[in-house]
DNA sequence: TATAAAAAAGACCGGTCGGTATTTTTTGTT
DNA sequence: AACAAAAAATACCGACCGGTCTTTTTTATA
């Protein structure tokens, strides 16, 4: 029944998330999407209502393939801190690092565009960082009650440094394709993160 | 001779800085200028070429503004990592939290935003975040040299790591306006750099 | 206060923006 | 192969984009 269309919206979404990692939001154009998709406005407009439609398909997509990337398998790490070192790992390497969006980190840089603009794309965004951070404060916790960690740390804080650090990293290893920027975030967080142990 | 003109030219810079801060670059419109600068086409243009010589304008303004602010007196700060520590504490607690650009960090916005487009503008804004890490890198090189860091430290990569969580740590808080985004990130930078210490 | 130059205003340019309505083509099913 | 429905193409819309040109107003100086 419905084949081909919903292999042209998939497309869509697939091409427009490259792009919109690249150009951002409002500097890509409608006309940049039926470029990229070979489409016309009308077979665009027959799949998505508007641009910022496209765009929250896109987020979805991008949350689905981050997700798939830097947290599977996490669960299957027994020792907390090894679960967070390995997921920070994969975040700069397999994801940041291996250019899976061609602009660097698609929320980071959407983020940092649309929160002037305080609309709710932007919100859709914090929350995904607000939760990932709410994940990692969860596994040092976990950590803090096995008496793997030092007294007196502020978790949230240490959660928040963490998810901070990663975000500052995609921006200057987008802008420079150094892959010592994600290397050295890395080795620092590790360096960081060893300092927390008992 | 040439005052009211140099007054306007002012004015424009100033009033320009705050909405590309917000809006952007590419979703600040022209329009938007005149609105906010209470000029016309003719007048705007009569100052400047065009929208991105306006930007380049603007960039310079916010380097001073920004020096002015973290940077001034570090070198009356003996102690190297002191001066690491202030000058930390300057960026967030005096640049970013108080909200002298009403959009966060003027140039990591802009750099994340233009760097997709890898324009010459882009490329003004890395040089700016390389030659602040260099400086950072240089004074910890002074701590070394008076034996107060720890041996075997990759200074370069400690001093990427700085500016890499100053910069992730602006757009959290120009999106939530949360305070405790750069009071934590000074807390945490301040126990990072305690670990450094011989 | 006359005057030339600087500054600003205002009308206008071609091009592109996001989006719509209608027609044509392709698709999957009988 | 017929046919209805889905998909895509085409033409078009008003609004706004960055920028130019000419005219009017304001400014500083003599």
């Amino acid at each position: 029944m419905a084949t081909k269309g919903m292999q042209t919206r998939q497309d869509i979404i697939t091409k427009s998330l490259q792009v919109f990692s690249v150009k951002g939001y409002f500097n890509t154009s409608v006309n940049d999407i039926l470029a990229v998709t070979g489409l016309t406005k009308g077979g665009l407009y027959g799949h998505f209502r508007s641009k910022e439609d496209i765009w929250y398909a896109v987020y979805d997509r991008a949350v689905m393939i981050w997700r798939d990337i830097v947290l599977k398998d996490a669960d299957k790490i027994a020792d907390p801190l090894e679960r967070i070192e390995k997921t920070i790992e994969k975040d700069m390497k397999n994801y940041l690092g291996a250019d899976v969006f061609e602009g660097g980190c698609f929320f980071f840089n959407m983020l940092v565009e649309l929160s002037g603009q305080s609309s709710s794309m932007a919100g859709s965004i914090l929350k995904g960082f607000i939760k990932f951070s709410g994940l990692i404060r969860d596994w040092l916790k976990e950590a803090d009650q096995k008496e793997m960690l030092k007294d007196g740390l502020d978790l949230d804080e240490i959660a928040h440094f963490i998810i901070i650090s990663l975000n500052g990293a995609a921006p200057l290893y987008a802008a420079t394709r150094d892959s010592r920027v994600w290397k050295q975030t890395i080795s620092q967080l590790h360096y960081y993160i060893n300092q927390l142990r008992r």
